[in-house]
DNA sequence: CCGAAACTTCGGTGCGCGCCGAAGCGAACG
DNA sequence: CGTTCGCTTCGGCGCGCACCGAAGTTTCGG
C-alpha cells in the first residue's frame, strides 16, 4: 500500500489526444486556425466574419481554443486581438493540415480570385514565407548546395555562411526550435523552408525591403529590390519573380 | 513548369482540417490511434477490448479511421488486423501527441502499474525505441558528437560511420522520410530519435539479440548482450539498462 | 456438420455541442 | 454625456454521433 500510494499519486499521465483534435475538430474552429496561421492577430469580430458565423458564436469557439492553449488573447480597449500562442503551434496545425484531405471550396467572387492567386504567388505561412516564391527559394538554394536534404533538411556550411552573408545570425539555438523545418505548401504541394531559418529569412527581407505585407493581408509583395537580389544570390527567373498577371 | 494553371475550374482545393482532426477527436478513436502506434496490426476485438467499447462500436469506429486514410486493414480469415496506414501517419499522431495536455488516468491494477513501468523504461513507438533508455542512447549518441542539433536534428559524418559499423546502412534515400527526426517522449518529456536511421536502428536491436519485444506488447526487453553492446559502444550506465525494480 | 469465434449490420437511445438571437456591459467617439 | 461598436452571456433549438444489444454472415475447429 505504501509503497505506491503515499508519495506520489498512482495516476499516471497521458496525453489527451481527443481533447486537442477535438479543438480542431470543427470547421469554424480550423478555419480560424487556418486563417491565423498568416501569424497575425486577428479581432473577434473580423474571425466571425472570416468563417461566417454570428458574433457571440465566435466567442464561445475562441475561448475554447485559448482555453485548450492553441491560441493567445491580447486585449486592447474594445478589441480582442488572438494570434496563435506560438511557434510550435503553428507547426503542429501546418503539419496536420498537410495530412488532410483536400476539398474543393468555390471561388465566391473576382476580388476573391484576385486574392488567391497573389496567395499562391507569396505569402506568409506563419512566420516564413510561401508560395511559388518560397518553394522556388527552396528549390535554388538546394541546387546551390546551401540546403542539403541527406538526413533531413539542414544547412551546410556554405548555406550557413551565405546565411551570414546576407546578415542572418545563425544563433538561434536558444529558442529550442528546429531551426530548418520543411513546410509543406497548400498551393504547390511541393516543399519549402521553414523553421527558425525560415523565419530569419523573412524577416530579413522585410526589414531590408526585399517584400513588403500588402496591407493587413497574408500577401507577400516582392519590391523591385528583392527581384534583383533573389535574381543575384538564387538565380531566380523572372516567372517566378514577377507578380502574377490578372489576365491569366 | 507552367506554374499554377490558370485555366482549370475555378474551385480551389483547401486542406479538410477538421475532418482529419474530427477522426481522432474521440476518445475511443484516439485510444485507438495511440495503441496501434506501438507499429504492430491489432485486430479489431483486441481494440475494442482495449478501449472498453462494445466490438460493433469499435467496427465503426475502424471503418471511419479506415477511409479516413489513417489506418490500413488485412483481412486473414475471420480476423481484421487494422494498422496504422505508414510512418508519416504515425508521425503525424506523435506531433499531435507530444502538444496535447495531459490527462491523468488511474491505474487499474498491481498489473497495470507494472506494465506501465516496463513501457516508461524501453518500449516501441511505432518503429523506432522510446522510453527511458531510448531518450538515454539520443543524450549519449549527442554526446559523443554522433548526433548534430545545431541546425536541426542531422547524424554527423561520425555518425555515419558509426552506424556503419554497426551494420547499418545509412541508405534510405529512397523512402521520402527524413532520416533523423525527433520524437517528443510522452514518459520522459524528452526528445529521443526517430526518423528512418531510428527504425533501423530498432531493427538492427531486434535483429543482433540485443533486445526482444515482450510477446504481442510493445514492452522491449533488453538482453544482457544489448546491456553490453550499449555499455561498450555509448557508455549508458547500469541504472538505465537494468529492468525497472518492483519495490520503486 | 455443428458450434464457437470474429466481425458486421441495423435500430434505438441519449448526450454533446454548434448555431442563433436577444440582451447586457465596457470602451471609444463625437 | 449619449450613441455606437465590440464583445459577452444566456436560453433554446436541432443535428450529429457514440454507444449498445440483437441478429446475421463468414471462418475456423472439432
Amino acid at each position: 500500500m505504501s509503497g505506491v500510494t503515499s508519495t506520489s499519486p498512482p495516476s499516471v499521465d497521458s496525453p489527451d489526444l481527443a481533447a486537442l483534435a477535438g479543438l480542431l475538430a470543427d470547421r469554424t474552429r480550423a478555419a480560424m486556425c487556418l486563417a491565423l496561421l498568416d501569424g497575425r492577430a486577428w479581432t473577434a469580430t473580423e474571425l466571425a466574419r472570416h468563417t461566417g458565423v454570428a458574433p457571440s458564436t465566435a466567442t464561445g469557439h475562441l475561448h475554447r481554443l485559448v482555453a485548450g492553449g492553441l491560441l493567445a488573447e491580447e486585449r486592447q480597449g474594445r478589441h480582442r486581438y488572438v494570434r496563435l500562442a506560438g511557434p510550435a503551434t503553428a507547426e503542429m496545425i501546418e503539419s496536420l493540415a498537410s495530412h488532410a484531405p483536400l476539398r474543393a471550396t468555390p471561388v465566391r467572387s473576382l476580388r476573391d480570385a484576385h486574392r488567391r492567386r497573389a496567395l499562391a504567388h507569396a505569402r506568409s505561412c506563419y512566420d516564413h514565407l510561401a508560395g511559388t516564391v518560397a518553394v522556388a527559394i527552396t528549390d535554388a538554394m538546394t541546387e546551390r548546395a546551401l540546403l542539403a536534404w541527406d538526413y533531413g533538411p539542414g544547412l551546410t556550411p556554405a548555406g550557413r555562411a551565405w546565411l551570414r552573408a546576407l546578415g542572418i545570425a545563425d544563433d538561434h539555438s536558444g529558442t529550442g526550435r528546429a531551426h530548418v523545418r520543411s513546410c509543406l505548401d497548400w498551393t504547390e504541394r511541393r516543399h519549402h523552408l521553414a523553421g527558425a531559418v525560415g523565419a530569419a529569412l523573412l524577416t530579413h527581407a522585410l526589414d531590408s525591403g526585399w517584400a513588403a505585407r500588402r496591407g493587413t493581408t497574408r500577401v507577400i509583395d516582392l519590391s523591385d529590390r528583392g527581384r534583383v537580389a533573389l535574381r543575384e544570390h538564387l538565380g531566380l527567373p523572372d516567372e517566378v519573380l514577377l507578380p502574377p498577371e490578372d489576365g491569366g
